[in-house]
DNA sequence: TACGATAGTGCAGTATTATTGAACTATTGA
DNA sequence: TCAATAGTTCAATAATACTGCACTATCGTA
């Protein structure tokens, strides 16, 4: 089985969180991910381009989670992923609220 | 003499941001320079590393520079750089206020 | 139990990007 | 004119990112 390693929100580090989202992808997978009215959304329900290659959807997910961005759990078939909000917030207060008003 | 390209505002990008501010020596350099007095300072006087390679210093001012994050002015024999605060601010508001109040 | 479909991971090769030593340009001051 | 200063550019190496391919895990059906 597949164990998901996340970082404690005390080791999210700024310089982590603005590499994870210096990528557009990356980007539209966090907005997808808060905007879903679960909250939560499987790998391939959260991108916004079908015809990423699986490897390469999976390489960016796990940069998302290696920055502290998003916690991911098995579910069944898929994997659950949604958005550290609360505790990237606290670390770093407004920031990506800051980040991801804007539209590119 | 050497001429240094600045995007205009309009090509400023999210991403080009994010991944400008990504790396900890350019969140400082970015610091540095909006605390300092004048609002612009040298190359060298804006780094905040002094055993740094002028190379990698030079390579780092040009990744902020093509973010559209600062301008670069040749003033004698060294280069001042000033953020572009108003520009920048102009087309992602708060942005960059969300991003530097945070030590790291 | 077995089979096929689904969802995603991990490796390995290639491609892109970052770092830095060395040589160079431009300016200043003596 | 010469030396010192500040920084750029090039080229080689080091580190990351992207992706095809093979693999694992789970589910539903028979």
């Amino acid at each position: 089985m597949t164990r998901f390693v996340h970082p404690p929100a005390g080791d999210i580090t700024l310089a982590g969180v603005l590499g994870a989202l210096s990528d557009p992808m990356r980007l539209k997978i966090l907005k997808r991910l808060l905007e879903s009215r679960a909250g939560s959304l499987s790998c391939s329900g959260a991108t916004p381009c079908a015809e990423m290659p699986k490897s390469t959807l999976s390489h960016h997910f796990r940069v998302l989670r290696d920055a502290g961005l998003i916690r991911t759990t098995k579910q069944g078939v898929e994997n659950l992923n949604s958005v550290r909000w609360d505790e990237v917030n606290a670390r770093f207060p407004g920031l990506l609220k800051a980040i991801l008003k804007f539209q590119r």
